[in-house]
DNA sequence: TATAGGGCTTCCAGTAACTGGAAGGTCAAG
DNA sequence: CTTGACCTTCCAGTTACTGGAAGCCCTATA
């Protein structure tokens, strides 16, 4: 299978397919011509890359859980560790975004937003030096 | 004053001041011996770039907020709106998370966490090719 | 058979916002 | 006069791609 075959059947751009085996977690063989030639596997594995990058795992941790799928022996344990510390790390972020957004939002609702150069949100920003 | 009087009072980082010069959005005035000479309104404007990064806006964002903030005849409708499409980022942002949040944890939830290979969590990866 | 197009290749550069480190000038204290 | 803490600039690396250039490959059609 060739790559922009690869592309329409796992959703992922070409350039990404490609970085990804820059990157070295997929090395698909090569036709004659040097084009990359894909397997079911390699198919597979890009799906599955592909799920987990939605999920908000970063590549090195992708990485880890290809390495767990592909390791018939592993421990359950091993993956759930790394998606309980990716939670943690949604959870953190999350509730600075909910910060964030609580105090923006009350800015913005005190904001006239008319013509006159008065304006809480630029005084906010200053005044929290 | 010097940069890491500047950077004790405003908490940002040597570098982070360094970089925002470079940038362009603040021009320091220079000693004789080659040194970054901070004015007060420099450092009122590096605390109101502080403050605005804090609240999550762009580089981008924080250069037209300094120019509506150094502008007094500004309106403060420009402001509002600059907040309000930073406001519609950070909700899609929340709903990104919020929803990855909730199908990671279900999937931790349903993970026994043992020494055993099998894992709900590498099966939904794999599955939603 | 020549050629036009589309797909494929590699490599380089750019993105956002810093951060780390190297090499070297400056200043105050002892 | 030396030591150490500042300061300077410049270069490279970070994350996960993305865009673009230059050029090969393959197929179909005139």
């Amino acid at each position: 299978m060739n790559i922009s075959d690869v592309a329409d059947r796992t959703g992922l751009p070409v350039k990404t397919i490609r970085y990804y085996e820059d990157i070295g977690l997929i090395s698909p063989a090569r036709s004659a011509n040097g084009y990359r030639s894909f397997s079911e596997s390699d198919l597979h594995m890009l799906a599955f890359l592909g799920r987990a990058r939605s999920l908000g795992f970063g590549i090195d941790a992708c990485r880890s859980l290809l390495r767990l799928y592909n390791d018939k022996s592993r421990a359950s344990a091993d993956v759930k560790k790394l998606a309980q510390a990716h939670l943690a790390e949604i959870d953190q972020k999350l509730a600075e975004l909910n910060q964030m957004r609580d105090t923006l939002s009350h800015l913005v609702d005190t904001c006239a937003g008319n013509d006159r150069p008065d304006c809480p949100i630029l005084a906010d920003l200053a005044s929290q030096a």
